[in-house]
DNA sequence: TTGAAAGCGCTAACAG
DNA sequence: CTGTTAGCGCTTTCAA
């Protein structure tokens, strides 16, 4: 019949409308300040609940209700060197975030992997979802918005069907700010050489909106710029550094733009081996997290505070469950300039 | 009588075995692989539920088994300079690390800050509590332990009712080292000097576990090295350099080991001021994480990785939840020189 | 203003 | 092997 499960200890609303001489719907009313209780009953049942030591079961609640107050945090997961390098504390750094501001909205979050098949398997019942650096028409958008009631994504995100709400690092701005930069850094240092830079971008093999976006803007500036675009693809499976070494290969190159701090690493590490000096022969900029993990000072950055990314993406979600207006959101970013250590 | 609410779509349990032409239970017995159904009735049962879209509702296992699957993680919050500047970015990664390792058992974690009475309050269902850094005889932890299946706390504790699975670091372990090592560093650069270092101690208001195992470690070795202890204790809202200035006053000070990074700070900003040379005339040591946000390379480092400490203590949550077998863990730490500038 | 009854979606004990 | 029945603890019409 029951099972008397260790947790389910402590009276029950029953138990205090049985004490009270009253029904539980009345003690339902009164706990939930839902008005039309004389207070006379209101300070009785109050007080009997209390001796009683009652407090409302929210698993009960959750299941009327048919919401369990936790949303989910959806990051790729992958068991690899550079996903744990790169990737984990960024995704740290966004969990952390959601957590402290979904508790201030009476949310919980679950850390959720997502499933290469595009699903999402958990057993914590979920109210909606943060899908975190969606790719171009992902399929998980689409399974997200077929099983949960609201959706936001961490980065930009639209296809035929669905736009979410998102938040996101507007690279349109960003990018061109930090080639101005890199390339004002470089005429400081050859002030004879007016030509425009040669900046070259170092990717991965997943073409998420950061990416997308991040490609596009800086083809608009080499456009723009008179230079011609080299984008090198760092293969699933490949080495960071023999992509490096294919792009060092072209002289000409006087900068390499990365998206993520293991590129960088590797730039750094091939270019001290091939005797090119950074940033004098070889100007490095990568997008992270400035104020963190062993920042490589000779790179300059381009600096996202992820764990207001996090913050904001919960806060999207938490609004958009409780029917609250939400508009998508930019999260700022600067740059921060290469140390020189001459 | 019914509520529609938003989230209740899709067909249930009820849905699926009247289409199947079964019972409920069977159902149920179909997904949850309790066995002793007929191959026959069971992939009829699957394959009218896939092609219904059924899938089980969560919040309705919740409550028939009285298990949220989320687990709380209790920090103490205030809002001040201090706490934001030296708590946060600590609690942050304990959370973070607490919800990879949650995730991998099926749990979701709540950030929940706890209140000043010693109580939780919380709008999300709770199977347990991690408790992080409980102080001495802590409310929190006897009301933790009324109110939920199963408690664990980051920080040794224990005290006459109650003694809790922890994860702790070692301070009588690491607080020897390090001091040794400081010793070390001193002779090195005073090699006629043979007295034992005098080193002081900087500590905040709250007496939490890790407090008070770091200051008895400390006068342990005090005792040991037939030096006199000089515990310098900063009060709730005083400004941490007027505490560094009493204890510099005192010339006879080597070295100050500071329980936080805030404190680091104010000790490097009062010995500049003073013309005290760091670490010619004053050595520093913190406990912080020596791999993060903006190290004073001047000091040397109790580095503790709070990430795991995060991971550690939802694992032997989970554990106790799931009934499994659990032991205390001890996180390792790491002594890290300071830089010498010269 | 309050109570009775129905039911959220699921599981478990017990028959058959 | 499968169906019936009885709840888990709460909220919410609807009637008194």
């Amino acid at each position: 019949m029951q099972v008397p499960s260790k947790s389910t200890r402590g009276p029950g609303i029953r138990d205090v409308a049985a004490a009270a001489g009253v029904s539980a719907s009345t003690v339902s009313l009164v706990y939930n300040q839902k008005g039309r209780v004389a207070e006379e009953t209101r300070e009785l049942v109050k007080s009997t609940g209390r001796s009683l030591g009652y407090r409302p079961n929210l698993l009960g609640k959750a299941l009327q209700s048919g919401r369990s107050q936790v949303i989910g945090i959806v990051v790729s997961y992958q068991d690899s060197p550079v996903w744990s390098r790169t990737y984990l504390p960024y995704y740290r750094d966004i969990i952390a975030g959601a957590a402290l501001e979904a508790v201030e909205h009476g949310y919980a979050i679950a850390a959720i992997p997502s499933s290469a098949e595009g699903t999402i398997e958990t057993s914590v019942p979920l109210d909606g979802v943060v899908v975190v650096d969606p790719v171009a028409n992902d399929p998980l958008i689409h399974w997200s918005f077929d099983h949960y009631d609201a959706v936001v994504t961490d980065g930009r995100y639209k296809d035929d069907v669905h736009e979410p709400l998102s938040v996101r690092a507007d690279m349109d701005e960003a990018i061109p700010q930090l080639l101005d930069h890199l390339q004002t850094e470089r005429i400081k240092r050859h002030p004879d050489d007016a030509e425009a830079l040669q900046v070259a971008l170092l990717v991965g093999p997943r073409v998420d909106s950061y990416t997308a976006d991040t490609i596009s803007a800086y083809r608009a500036w080499c456009q723009a710029h008179g230079v011609s675009p080299r984008v090198e693809e760092c293969g699933r499976d490949e080495d960071p550094e023999t992509a490096v070494v294919r792009l060092l290969q072209d002289d000409r190159v006087q900068a390499i733009h990365c998206l993520n701090e293991t590129y960088c690493a590797a730039v750094v590490a091939a270019a001290d081996q091939l005797g090119r000096r950074i940033p004098a022969d070889l100007q490095i900029s990568v997008r992270g997290d400035a104020r963190a993990v062993n920042i490589e000072p000779r790179a300059a950055y381009l600096s996202v505070d992820s764990v207001q990314a996090g913050a904001l993406s919960a806060r999207l979600l938490v609004a958009s469950l409780e029917g609250e207006a939400a508009v998508p959101c930019i999260i700022p970013f600067s740059i921060v300039p290469a140390l020189d250590a001459n």
